[in-house]
DNA sequence: AATGAATGAGCTTTCATTCAT
DNA sequence: AATGAATGAAAGCTCATTCAT
């Protein structure tokens, strides 16, 4: 069972480091955020911070999972689909106070070099791939097409998520699907 | 006159910054790197690690106008000269060991909540989408459309690079233009 | 309970202060004296410094007001009580090499110019008149006079102090009563 | 001749010491208040900082003595202008914004421990004493007596103006004469 | 007499981690 | 499973001074 303090540390890690990267979260900020006191996080994470900051990434990896599965749910289209998923993350930037970024990059890639780390972020991003693919396919795509369609709408919200932050305004994320789609949803 | 030292220290500061984010990298790193001793470099950059980020990422913002504007000088169309312009990104990218990520995401956004950095991204990828869009004007887009094909062309880069990065690949980046414009490069 | 690590930092650091004030002590002299570890300071001192600063002038303000009741505790008169306590500091002095200052001036007026610095001093002097006042009026004096005693006595030691490091000699402090008292002491 | 920035350094200096402490100014804030380049002060003043302050302390001490030949000048007895003196540093002090100490305890008590700065501040004290009991001895004390009232007087404003800023007050300079002298100034 | 770049020892503080209880 | 004291390397920065011009 996941333990309440466990748990507690995975969620205030993942909404820290995502606003401040891997290295600009000091432990005693964790510590301190959540009331854990600081022999207990090593007993949870007996690596210390690279445990606690793979753990929370792949917390983080399987919310954003929820999220598309959420947004592809109900779509008509994969165009449409893709819509909502912006929007839907363009809201939780807005929320964030315009400063969160992508859980991945800025807990994993932002972190040290090494082979953990590295595999966590490239297995985060296929699995965001996959499940908007899956949901491409589902919805008529030829599976080469739904699995570039894909790659390409990550890739763009990736980038429009640092774009979003560099202007401090979620309008990025929301522009996206009229850039990318033109505005017309042409259902497959 | 630019000092020797004061240029060293910028251009070892931008070398780190992108590899390793603002917080991932010291001041004895680049110190050492550089040889230049601990006094001088707060002689040159008063407020320290700071106003060396701050200046070397202003430095970078410039190294890459100028790669934008090699890229489109020979080109044919704007499609043309986004598709060198990626390619000739994804050469950096090998050349650097696959590591190296966007100097002002890493350098500015992974730094300290901060006005001055806030504006010092804005300004800079400002800079580049206008830069993007002057070309597309002169290749004979309406000025709007130049506008918008050069905010998405480099959402795109931005999201390709993290990709790259995760992957440890420089393919995301040379397949984008097939992504973005369909393989059919079409002129205005 | 007081834990041993702690007791010895406040004593070291207001053994040091006290000689060569707030800003003339580094942190790594106090360590080096204590033989405590850098860390483990900041773990009972948070605030670091300042922390031990305010502590340690507590400190001695407490021990400054074991000196008072000890003088007066016995004394006949408040002028008699005066009398002992200028000779009890006087000796204190000589021990400390001649160069001991006041630990509640030399830790905190010199210190940082902050809210908490000021009121730990004006509350040590405060308290230093209060005990002399209290023993004043024990002694027959009527409440009003003395408390006057007691702050022209405070006073005079301030100064007497001042006056003897500049000497480098107790002199200064065991003339005081004769020169304050007139040499007869007056019982009410 | 006294050049300009010479001076203006020395007038700086004895500003902040007072204020600070030897050891709580830097040469760097004293080069920022008077715009004065780094290389410039140790042209002035080849040992820097010590010089300087010895100057400054020196400097401070003559406008002492100014102030204290003012106050009794035109007193009607040694009462008259000790009670003089004490308001005139009163005003000075509320002037200073209630945190001027003593220029000479401040920067030379406070500095390192040296022949020079002890020396400084000796005669400092006997200047002080001496100009007092000069105007004691024409104001009809006898000798001994002038010197003796002259020490006290000094000692006690030494104190008084340490419960001042203790106190944020000027009220302890300002009744030290009723708590010298009883109220009645008694000539001789 | 003036200037500012150079220098490295030293400053206070934070870091992630270990350990005994 | 929980706790907080201990640890020392490393962090970013300031220091007073020297030097070449």
């Amino acid at each position: 069972m996941e333990t309440s303090t466990r748990h507690k540390l995975i969620e205030t890690a993942d909404m820290l480091f995502r606003k401040k990267g891997y290295h600009g979260v000091g432990i005693a900020e964790i510590l301190k955020v959540t009331g854990v006191p600081k022999g207990s996080l090593y007993h949870h994470f007996p690596n210390g911070k690279q445990d606690l900051a793979i753990a929370s990434a792949e917390w983080a990896t399987k919310g954003m999972i929820r999220i598309i599965d959420d947004a592809f749910e109900t779509a008509s289209s994969f165009e449409d689909g893709a819509t909502t998923l912006c929007h839907k993350l363009a809201k939780f930037f807005d929320m964030s106070g315009n400063w969160d970024g992508c859980p991945v990059s800025n807990t994993l890639l932002d972190g040290p070099e090494n082979q953990v780390f590295r595999d966590t972020v490239t297995q985060a991003f296929e699995m965001w791939v996959e499940t908007a693919s899956a949901h491409g396919t589902r919805l008529g795509y030829p599976s080469p097409q739904a699995r570039d369609a894909s790659e390409l709408l990550l890739i763009a919200i990736q980038g429009a998520w640092s774009m979003a932050r560099a202007r401090q305004s979620s309008e990025e994320l929301r522009k996206l699907p009229q850039r990318l789609y033109g505005g017309h949803t042409a259902n497959p």
